[in-house]
DNA sequence: GGGTGATTGTAGCCATGGCTACGGATTAAA
DNA sequence: TTTAATCCGTAGCCATGGCTACAATCACCC
């Protein structure tokens, strides 16, 4: 066997984890604007527990993405692509959150489940979400 | 910055995405073990979408890891450590997916999904799904 | 036995995202 | 202004999991 079999739904593949990243990032980044007015390296670096090394990698991808921009030494700023799929991301998430609160799911939990499942839910299954919580939270 | 804020529960790490790696694999072993009789390289390679050489190293590791034996050009076996992982995460796998099914989702997106998410469901939501698809499908 | 095709191994490349170590830039305080 | 602390960049290491290219092995048939 030489190539890999396309037709095969299996598998999220590296390019599928490097856009999570890129979404938890500018998700991440929106946030802490909103909440400081800034967003700089270390403050990323505290958000997802990682040293400000690996930010400033991940950021300059997200420069080459054309998610953000930056200057040295300088805060972290989203393009209007970048707040877009922050926006997005963002919405997805806490329709996924929401989604488990109503489930019954305790909410320190809920949060940390959202976190990993978010990237991986299909539109018509959050949509599925979307419905359950309407219902549930309309008694 | 140098050492990272240990406190935050925000990221899926490295070993994580391996340890998630390891139980996909496992999984797929015991299930071709079930329909073929032996499991082979190749048709890891198949089922992952991916060249045998990825799957090679990635089963070098499982071996390390003691949940699979191998011989130079023989089929792939588990290990009794990876049997049991293997029906623990069957176990899981399927809760998720019957849950996606009695929340409406099509079967065929719901098999997608189930990939997807069933490595970030915590216990305490593995249980709400568990309950939800006892009460739906009740009906 | 010899050949052919399928399977597996090995060498070596790349991207992503972890890290330490160290040095430069910025900022605020003394 | 100098000094100290904080922040950021760069160099360079590692693990994981993608890949191509090529070699070796195996199984099977002639």
């Amino acid at each position: 066997m030489s190539s890999p079999n396309v037709s095969v739904p299996h598998r999220r593949t590296r390019s599928d984890h490097a856009s999570e990243t890129a979404e938890d990032y500018v998700e991440a980044i929106a946030e802490i604007v909103e909440e400081r007015g800034t967003c700089r390296v270390v403050d990323l670096a505290t958000r997802f527990a990682v040293t400000h090394v690996t930010v400033s990698r991940i950021v300059a991808r997200l420069v080459s993405l054309g998610l953000v921009e930056t200057e040295p030494y300088q805060p972290v700023r989203l393009t209007e692509a970048g707040r877009k799929l922050a926006k997005r991301s963002k919405h997805r998430h806490d329709i996924v959150y929401k989604f488990l609160l109503a489930l019954g799911v305790p909410a320190k939990t809920a949060a940390i489940d959202t976190e990993g499942i978010e990237h991986h839910v299909s539109p018509e299954t959050l949509k599925r979400f979307e419905d359950f919580t309407a219902r549930a939270t309309a008694d």
